[in-house]
DNA sequence: CCCTTTTAATTGTCCAGACAATTGTACAAT
DNA sequence: ATTGTACAATTGTCTGGACAATTAAAAGGG
């Protein structure tokens, strides 16, 4: 597994944040510094702090350097979300693993979360998110799907990236509208396993309370039929969901 | 507004996208191709792709180029008006008691939330944000205030709507983008205390967790400059965060 | 003391070239 | 028809240089 000479210098630099040793507010050397101390070239020495900003470690500002603005340990993964299309770019690079695949009639939980008339025919995927080379999977998902999508149910691969551009291309359909429904909750045993790490041991019950973050989303079409809803359940102690609002 | 070279040509090739006139699947030009087209050396082309990457619409591979993965999907979602003006009417029929009002320097865990540099000047406000005639408050709030608007956080009363048009108002600038960040935090005994009606009684340490969901909003002007943070905790038994995407 | 102007340090953009790593394609062999 | 192999097209990584744009900090003026 050979390492890239900036993936070296950008893991040097994030475990100086991460441990500690640099903390909010602080510093980086600047970019004729690390040319210097790591004998690279500047594409080198910037591609680094390039992947640092892009991990939302550290800020970058002209005469004022880098500065270290995360501490890293908290939330491993965050979901920053200005439009669609980083909904979009996010499924692109994690993974949807399916697990189970289930023609259902709305009922139950299932319809308490699709809102819908009871008995109503959907087709249930369920399984995880998981990020390509990491163990542990970054969400629980559950994705319904309206009846006249099951065709597209049934081709859909094992492991499938986002889903809604797939639903727009197969019903010639354009998704006009998503609705997100974000809320904290407690975390029931198995969920917990599957999301946490190593949880702090000692099966002394309640002792941590495990925490997720579950995020709702409703995909409308011009007409405001609704096609697909998604739930997905999070690790609190692992995520948090960020957006940025613009006014042009 | 002197417009770079690589973002040129990212603007060319996303207007075939959006367009139409290159769809989901197809290839676009390869860098070597968009070098001669351009005139342009191999950094700028790179450059442009990176951007069109970064916004989700393509993607790449050794030998097989770069493929458009989402159509015109692109800039579509987004809420810059409906979301503000929402925010804006949620704060206008609740009120913010302050309770406590303190300058500050940067340090620990106000340094954390903040992500400026250290020892920066900021005023911190502190209360609750009540609905009227409802007793128990809506969230605990932090709200912090560049040292400019020091004369603002004086002349506040003790019951405040909004902040942020009044720092509009106060700088004479505009709240170009509000960056939000929504994270599952449990609760601690007092805070749990002061969010909670009845907790199910019976003290029995762990019985219940307690847990709250944190907001934070960065809001900046369009510099890029940060103004003003808040930091509300809910109650997760009482509150969820919706949002509504759309598309024109 | 506060405000404006200048200066210089730092990142941003761009060029021209080199080699490495990856992988789709075509062709050969089974 | 399937499998394996060689080829070559394409992106990924990296060097060394140059000038522009931005702005924090210093210097100066009221």
């Amino acid at each position: 597994m050979k390492q890239h000479r900036y993936e070296q210098i950008a893991k040097a630099l994030g475990e100086r944040i991460t441990s500690g040793a640099l903390s909010i507010g602080d510093s980086l050397p600047t970019e004729a510094a690390l040319c210097k101390k790591y004998r690279v070239s500047r594409y080198t020495a910037r591609e680094a702090l390039r992947r640092l900003r892009e991990a939302g470690l550290i800020t970058r500002r002209p005469r004022a350097g880098s500065t270290v603005t995360a501490a890293g340990t908290s939330t491993a993964f965050s979901l920053p979300l200005s439009s669609a299309a980083d909904l979009f770019r996010y499924a692109t690079d994690t993974r949807f693993v399916i697990q189970r695949r289930e023609r259902i009639h709305a009922a139950g939980e299932d319809l308490a979360v699709l809102g819908c008339r009871r008995g109503q025919a959907w087709v249930r995927l369920s399984g995880v998110r998981r990020k390509p080379g990491i163990a542990i999977p970054l969400c629980l998902i559950t994705v319904y799907l309206h009846e006249s999508l099951a065709g597209l149910a049934k081709r859909l691969p094992r492991s499938a990236g986002a889903i809604y551009p797939m639903v727009e291309q197969e019903l010639g359909v354009r998704i006009a509208r998503i609705d997100q429904r974000i809320e904290a909750v407690p975390l029931g045993e198995p969920q917990a396993a599957a999301l946490g790490p190593a949880r702090p041991a000692k099966g002394t019950a309640g002792s941590a309370p495990a925490i997720g973050l579950r995020v709702r989303r409703y995909y409308f079409d011009s007409r405001d039929r609704l096609l697909e809803v998604s739930d997905s359940l999070h690790a609190a102690t692992a995520f948090a969901y960020e957006m940025r609002l613009r006014r042009d």
